[in-house]
DNA sequence: CCATTGACAGACCGACCGGTCGGTTGGTAG
DNA sequence: CTACCAACCGACCGGTCGGTCTGTCAATGG
């Protein structure tokens, strides 16, 4: 990966994630539009110049804060998931998992208007396509699961992925909005519940932790 | 409702609704923070003093905008709800209704994020609650739908109604990006089915028209 | 010891922002 | 005819926007 020469470590590096983060953080909870770039640069700890140093424009710092954002969650998720044998289980861990990562992690939701508010940027079709890799992830889960007998296998894998998935998003939303932390483990259990009798999932529900 | 002495017809009125209608337009496709008050108040066809005397600010067109809406939407949902006997066939014609008027309709999920990101203006409290008389309303329906033995009675109405309106949410949400107006009504059917199966609704979904 | 360069500072730019204000209408009432 | 007022015009305001440009400065390589 590294090509041939390069110095030792890059002090830059460091201030370009800094402002990638504090970026992140700012387009999320405020959307692009109503992000002014003065206040992630005072907030980075810089100024003008030293930005546009590392960056070419507001656009080209928000394409790259969504997708280091997005990669970023997906691979908590992935990572919270854990390896259990039983497909069933790992969708139960998954969806725990983003429920109590919500006050420290940016949510799915506030990811996806963030999305859509910068969709038609120059670039931003490919960026777009990881996006995907969240259905088949979970097709792929599901498939399992009915090969494991715990789904009715009549139910087609790939569209209850996407059941899965869409109503997930929903639950996120009033979650971000009511903001209370007690009520959005509540609100992932009611979740599942719901979601596992609509998929067909006869496996029970392990109690959470 | 009208005090004793009003003029004949007002003018101004007409211009006030046309610059709400543009403002909606605007706020719901581009959100508050994109949405500059030169261009509603060019495409509203007067200037800026024209403007402020009907509005006294950019937040109140907005707040006055999205209530707007979202009554005009509500009322238009409940209507093509029509009264049909049995409380299943209601949820049916307003999902299908919602599915359909999605080309000339202010979609659910722009609504609510312009609420999100005007939320915390001064009188937006009061202006949040009418949303829900919507779960409210689900739930009612859900509560006749057990009564009439269409519904598994040993299903939390009220939980069953968050459910229902949550994940209709993220559906709206994949069909707003999408754009494509056959896959709308392809994922409505599909969210029906699913949906009816974790609710514990046994009544067979009728054929659409 | 000096030239180069990566990493920043900060003054500056024109465009545009939301908002104000002193006019100018066109219709209506007396 | 005139006084009035709702309805609207458009120049103007201070401030902020995203973006540019020149300059500084410590580290590095020869």
């Amino acid at each position: 990966m590294t090509p041939p020469a390069t110095t030792t470590t890059d002090r830059g590096e460091a201030t370009r994630q800094r402002i990638l983060e504090v970026a992140a953080t700012y387009f999320l909870e405020r959307g692009f539009a109503g992000t002014s770039l003065n206040d992630v640069i005072k907030a980075s700890g810089l100024t003008k110049g030293g930005f546009y140093f590392h960056f070419a424009s507001k656009a080209e710092l928000a394409l790259e804060a969504l997708d280091s954002v997005r990669s970023g969650w997906h691979e908590a998720i992935l990572q919270a998931a854990g390896y259990h044998p039983r497909a069933v289980d790992q969708i139960v861990a998954i969806v725990r998992a983003a429920a109590s990562s919500k006050h420290h992690t940016p949510s799915g939701t506030a990811i996806g208007r963030l999305c859509e508010e910068i969709a038609n940027f120059p670039g931003m079709a490919e960026r777009m396509k990881p996006f995907d890799a969240w259905f088949t992830l979970i097709t792929d889960l599901l498939r399992r699961a009915q090969e494991q007998g715990d789904m009715d296998p009549a139910v087609d894998a790939a569209e209850a992925a996407h059941f899965a998935v869409l109503s997930y998003l929903g639950y996120d939303q009033l979650a971000d909005v009511s903001g209370d932390p007690g009520l959005v483990e509540h609100l992932a259990e009611q979740y599942l519940r719901f979601t596992f009798r609509a998929l067909g999932i006869t496996a029970p529900v392990a109690a959470s932790s």
